[in-house]
DNA sequence: ATGCTAATCCCTT
DNA sequence: AAGGGATTAGCAT
């Protein structure tokens, strides 16, 4: 002790000495202060201004490090010395390290209190064990097991205590005893240790006592804690920032895991059915006392839904959990989806556990709603054998509100739980809640948004059924080959992958998603509610070069959706709006089945009249329906492309623009209306197709090309033309339904 | 008391 | 000699 302190006021004398003597300027200014006289040249204690500092700091975010140079020009720009630029680096460097290595202490507390806990759990759970079955001696392995478990854990958290130890007098205590191994302060540090100790006992008191049969099932109390294995990295390896990060992602999971658990659960009372039965309302009072009030200025769409769809559980989370098939399964939802980390993978190989964060662009076919950007973390667990549960929450929840200020909509806990059927099916329940600003959707979808159709649970399960359905009828057709086609396997799965890049196209047309990029045209010309966009095509082979202009609108139709379906993808009656049928009916050449009934399929059609010209040009089309929404996408492509495509070939090389229509129900109809619960695969008998007699919303999107030459510039009229083209076609079908 | 910052000291490359 | 880490003095909270 002695001798420290005497080290230490040594070396202050030999510094105030080398000061004193080095450096004239320090006893200037004490006679500076006693003279009351200032020199302006230097001053004794100086900062820089906040001006410098602002200067300074926003050159080290871009460079912490600069060189010789460009330290030379900020001190010329600041008015410093070069000196002072350089110590200021210096400076800085070292405060952020030692503001980093702060960090990184609190966190490996935090873990330390975290492990504590955890330990702490364990070693209660052992010392009164129950045996749940037989009461009788445990198998000597698994004891064993527990104990080694045990052991590991214990020496664990000695040596990430010891670390925490050294780091804290590092940082906090004085270093008296710098000299000594941080270890001999222990006993001082009572707390801590004393933790330390009873673990250590209750480990190895436990020797021999009878297994705790109770704890380590899955579901236990283990897992109750958020103990993620892979997470917990090698302490200090993965930066404080990033950990912080990640322990609040995995407790958010965890909370809207939770939620949704409690929202999907039958006969809860965070739901109120409506008179009907067969509609569930959100109970707010009872959602704000269990989880968080409303936030004023913005809508809620809080939906649920169960349905039986053809896939089994597992198969149904692996496709969740894998972005680009999660996209592909909801290609008429998911504009786009980009993964951005992941957090976890699962344990043991499974899903159980994983957690990733990802971006996404969720779509309603129409270009009077925006697409719903949404950031999120997506979180899978399994509840028991065959009951499983993916769960995304808005990674902007559990933040500051202030922190996204310009947010228009955000996803409370949505998901699916699903379980495991006997006959390859599974139940599925689906909770779907968002929270957006109504005030960027045209005035003609709120009410479809409002009753829940638009973006909610109904149409996730009504997609996944119908998508579902797709697969199994395909995966049977490849056995028992029985359609009328002349196709091969190849064949067919040619034309669908073409049908399917067709359809999406149409999609990002319609919906202006950032799945590719189209260049928008002034918009408010008329304030005609109508979308146009274009974009050059240089070197994409599915698309013929040049210009390509894109327009899309939506209208009130006072038809129903069924009616209105049934009336556009009959080929008998394409000339009564289509200029591509040349005046005449289609004829359907090909036709290949998604679905058990008739609307879904993707067909080619040859326009009728015996026009020599036209043997070149066949449409493509695509449609499908299911009781959220009715899509009818054609493109008109040229033959020999498609006999390579027929024949197995590859489709990637087809150049075609889609066109086409997709229409959802007013939503002022009658309240149950897309909200029936499935109760299979099959139709529901009120007007399942839509035929409800309300009224419908009919979008309608066309992409021409109008120069083939990328160079060229667009010309008003051409906007003109594809204008008209769509307002003439709207009215030719409202003439032809007899609503004009 | 504790934290922050400009400046210095002292060691490594 | 240049640069970086450790340390300190002078002030602010």
């Amino acid at each position: 002790m002695e001798g420290h302190s005497g080290l230490i006021g040594r070396m202050r004398d030999d510094d105030y000495e080398s000061r004193s003597g080095s450096d004239n300027f320090d006893g200037v200014s004490g006679d500076d202060q006693d003279a009351g006289d200032d020199q302006p040249k230097r001053k004794r204690y100086h900062r820089h201004t906040p001006n410098q500092i602002q200067d300074l700091e926003s050159f080290f975010k871009e460079c912490p490090h600069p060189d010789e140079k460009q330290r030379l020009d900020l001190s010329k720009r600041l008015g410093l010395e070069n000196k002072q630029v350089k110590f200021w680096f210096q400076n800085r460097r070292t405060q952020m390290k030692t503001q980093l290595e702060r960090h990184e202490n609190i966190m490996l507390r935090q873990e330390n209190e975290k492990l504590r806990a955890e330990n702490s759990m364990i070693k209660d759970a052992m010392s009164n064990p129950v045996c749940n079955s037989c009461g009788g001696p445990a198998l000597p392995g698994q004891i064993s097991f527990e104990e080694h478990q045990i052991r590991i854990e214990n020496a664990r958290l000695k040596d990430e205590l010891s670390r925490i130890v050294a780091l804290t007098n590092k940082f906090l205590g004085k270093p008296i005893s710098s000299l000594s191994s941080p270890m001999a302060l222990l006993p001082s540090n009572s707390g801590l240790e004393l933790g330390i100790g009873m673990n250590r006992i209750g480990c190895s008191s436990n020797v021999g006592t009878p297994l705790p049969m109770g704890l380590d099932l899955g579901d236990g109390v283990l897992s109750t804690a958020p103990a993620m294995p892979g997470v917990r990295s090698p302490m200090g390896l993965l930066g404080n920032d990033a950990q912080l990060e990640r322990s609040m992602f995995i407790e958010l999971a965890l909370a809207a895991m939770a939620e949704l658990i409690k929202m999907a659960q039958p006969d809860s009372p965070l739901w109120i059915k409506s008179l009907d039965g067969e509609k569930e309302v959100l109970n707010h009072e009872e959602y704000a006392r269990l989880f968080s009030p409303k936030p004023a200025g913005y809508a809620t769409e809080a939906t649920k839904d169960t349905g039986i769809v053809i896939i089994n559980s597992l198969a149904l989370v692996e496709t969740l959990m894998d972005v680009n098939r999660w996209a592909e399964m909801f290609p008429s939802m998911i504009a786009r989806a980009v993964p951005l980390d992941v957090i976890t993978n699962g344990m043991g190989g499974t899903r159980n556990g994983a957690l990733l964060l990802m971006h996404s662009e969720v779509q309603l076919l129409s270009p009077l709603v925006p697409v719903r950007q949404v950031r999120f973390l997506r979180f899978c667990k399994q509840h028991a054998e065959g009951v499983w549960a993916v769960v995304d929450v808005s990674v902007e929840i559990g933040q500051d509100a202030a922190n996204a200020p310009f947010m228009t909509c955000r996803r409370l806990p949505s998901g699916c739980v699903v379980q495991d059927m006997p006959n390859g099916y599974s139940k599925v329940t689906w909770v779907e809640h968002w929270q957006y600003d109504e005030s960027v959707v045209h005035q003609l979808y709120r009410p479809l948004l409002n009753s829940g159709i638009g973006f909610g649970a109904h149409r996730w399960i009504a997609t996944l059924q119908r998508q579902c359905e797709c697969l199994a009828i395909l995966m049977s057709s490849s056995i028992a080959s029985d359609d009328h086609t002349a196709l091969s396997q190849a064949g067919k799965r040619s034309m669908l992958k073409l049908a399917q890049r067709m359809t999406s196209n149409f999609y990002s047309g319609v919906c202006a998603s950032s799945a590719r990029k189209w260049e928008s045209l002034s918009v408010e010309t008329l304030g005609d509610d109508m979308r146009v966009m274009t974009r050059k095509n240089v070197d994409d082979p599915g698309e013929p070069p040049g210009i390509v202009l894109s327009a899309a609108t939506s209208v009130w139709m006072p038809v129903s959706r069924q009616r209105l379906f049934d009336f556009l993808r009959n080929e008998g009656l394409r000339s009564e709006w289509d200029i591509l049928s040349n005046g005449g009916p289609m004829q359907e050449m090909v036709h290949i089945a998604k679905g058990q009934g008739h609307g879904n399929c993707v067909s080619l059609l040859r326009a009728g009249s015996v026009n020599a010209n036209d043997g070149s040009m066949l449409i493509l089309q695509e449609t499908w329906t299911d009781s959220s929404c009715s899509v009818v996408v054609y493109a008109p492509v040229d033959v020999q492309s498609l006999n390579v495509v027929m024949s197995g070939g590859d489709s990637e090389y087809v150049a075609l623009l889609p066109s086409g229509f997709a229409i959802v129900p007013d939503g002022q109809s009658s309240p149950g209306y897309g909200v029936v619960p499935n109760s299979s695969n099959g139709t529901i008998p009120k007007g399942g197709g839509g035929d409800d007699g309300g009224g419908s919303l009919l979008t309608v999107g066309f992409q021409i090309l109008v120069n083939n030459l990328p160079t060229a510039k667009l010309t008003m009229e051409s906007v003109d033309t594809v204008k008209n083209l769509i307002s003439c076609t709207i009215q030719k079908i409202k003439g032809s339904l007899g609503v004009a």
